[in-house]
DNA sequence: ATATTATGCAAGTATTTGCTTGCAAATATA
DNA sequence: TATATTTGCAAGCAAATACTTGCATAATAT
């Protein structure tokens, strides 16, 4: 159970992305994160591994716990990636709409000044 | 071969990642498509099926080929999940910043007012 | 010291992925 | 019409995933 271990790969899993977003604002310990979710704390603890070696989580020792910090920042190479394309996509969006207005900005002068039938 | 089917999954693979790439700026058809991917055309063409499954590809035909137009807008859905975690990271990055600032000015007061070292 | 708590590690399994090869169907071209 | 081109569909396979259960280990609490 190894193999491409990339952020992309591991955001791709619903539970991993609700594990991000508990551990978001706070660090939690692994016990805390497994009673959120219906799955056994064994799959919840392979979630963590996984996110923590792709290097979104970092796992702190304090004690007998383990606190799940998030590196939020290691979403950068997932955001840049999306942020070319939604440049693009709103781009596109923007120059439509322009369009839109100009063509109302035509239909209202059709109107105005040519009263037309 | 079908189960989750979103685009979170879609994105995790970097051979669909590419497809992206290639058809952002406009629509290329299946052949040509294969051709840059070292894979065989029946894998290009999977990667192309599930792309279309989770609605980040539009297949056009056109005659007896297929155009293939990337939906760029459906990456909203990634583009927010990041972006929530982006200003989170990014507010840290800045509160540290300021605090640097301000540790730097405070030094520069202890080295000018009272010459400490 | 003993029980409890917080976790990890290992083995085993069902499902999903990513690919490949071979064959069929539809459209275009000579 | 015969042939080439562009694709899809299906069967088969190895590797990766996502889980589970059971057992081991280390730190606390009693």
């Amino acid at each position: 159970m190894e193999a491409r271990r990339d952020v992309f790969q591991a955001i791709a899993d619903p539970t991993r992305r609700a594990i991000i977003g508990m551990i978001a604002k706070e660090p939690v310990n692994v016990n805390t994160i497994a009673e959120q979710f219906e799955v056994s704390r064994q799959a919840v603890s392979l979630h963590l591994k996984i996110l923590s070696e792709c290097g979104l989580l970092n796992i702190k020792q304090s004690g007998r716990e383990r606190l799940c910090e998030a590196k939020l920042e290691k979403l950068n190479e997932v955001h840049e990636w999306v942020e070319q394309y939604h440049k693009l996509w709103k781009g596109r969006l923007n120059a439509l709409k322009q369009f839109v207005e100009q063509e109302e900005i035509q239909a209202k002068h059709m109107n105005s000044d040519k009263k037309e039938y």
